[in-house]
DNA sequence: GTCTATAGACCGATAGAC
DNA sequence: GTCTATCGGTCTATAGAC
């Protein structure tokens, strides 16, 4: 991924460029199918045919299925790690955690953001053991702790909540099956239902 | 289960009370499997072996996996609507839903509570062709709704947010992930991580 | 003795892996 | 394109209740 994003890397052959492309695209493939089933109803047949390459070729990328997860979960969290640092620092931490819990609700609305897998699954381990995941999944905490004590300590957030109750709140509210529920119903639009999460989220459900 | 709660069943062999007392001892042990991995993950040969039993032995009782899920969760479901009419009624509306949403998540954490399936799962034709799982979720959601316009009524809850949106909500917060993330950081009792995400759900994640 | 439920072997399909 | 393991589902012989 760096290959892409960093200008001064000529020495790529053109083989070596399809080679990520086509990762790229498996990439993206992989996390609609875990956004959209996620990990044990995912096959890796489905995964082929939509990227439209043999099953075999899959396994020249990745050795095995929870790889496969394991290195589109972590883009996804190099994703996060892109958003945070774009966030402007002149506003005040309520509100980049506001926007980053934005963020993430319209990535799920998007089809974007894989489920979370189950407390036992064999994905957890491959995730555990992906560096590049677990060093983003750091970077994210790591920032984000930071500026919910910032919050707490100006006054704005709940600071009877110990911080990592909020991290962990934020973290699920980015897969918050809510989002799903009220665009299932149809009636509102994906700002919409956003807003009302965000409110939900923040405000809680209380009057004020 | 009602047979072994109502008196007056004496027709009932041996042999039938073994069956219902089996059935119920499955439906248990399915709710605690589906609780851990969730549908995709539970094997069949898991859950007679949970229970101590054949598998064949399980297909009569159930017809499939699907039908055996779909039986311990409308089991669950009437456990809630148990839960629902013993609700104390003379209490504020407020303080009803906020009673119920503190019972689910106490289900949650003893491990009671099946995760809820993927979107497209096969699990989800099998739950809305359940009758008793249908019936149980349309009282649910018609109780907790006139608790809901109740309690927006008499200016305790929000009343800017469709009652759907919070119902979905209430929903949502039954299966949250944030209590398994707080359990699982082993900071907290469970009275500890219930108090702290009713407080969330409630109030809100900014300073009141 | 009959009849039902059980247990454990068994089968076919499918999905991961190569 | 193939191999193999696994999983949902079935078959049959047997044990035990009546």
């Amino acid at each position: 991924m760096s290959a892409v994003s960093t200008a001064p890397s000529p020495k790529l052959s053109f083989r070596q460029q399809m080679h990520l492309a086509r990762e790229d695209a498996i990439i993206v493939a992989v996390n609609r199918l875990l956004a959209d089933k996620g990990f044990d109803a995912m096959t890796v047949d489905e995964v082929a045919a939509e990227v439209g390459i043999a099953k075999a070729s899959l396994y020249k990328h990745f050795p095995s299925k929870e790889d496969l997860a394991a290195t589109a979960m972590a883009r996804v969290m190099q994703r996060a790690v892109s958003f945070l640092v774009g966030v402007d620092p002149t506003q005040p931490p309520l509100e980049r955690l506001r926007a980053t819990a934005r963020w993430t609700m319209g990535l799920q609305l998007a089809g974007e953001m894989p489920s979370l897998p189950s407390e036992n699954s064999s994905l957890r381990t491959a995730l555990a053991a992906n560096t590049d995941y677990m060093d983003g999944l750091m970077t994210v905490s790591d920032t984000l702790g930071e500026w919910i004590e910032a919050a707490q300590a100006d006054g704005s957030l709940d600071a009877q909540l110990p911080p990592v109750a909020v991290l962990y709140t934020l973290y699920a509210r980015a897969c918050d099956p809510v989002l799903g529920f009220l665009k299932g119903s149809g009636q509102y639009s994906d700002d919409e239902i956003i807003e009302m999460v965000l409110r939900t989220c923040f405000n809680g459900l209380c009057r004020r």
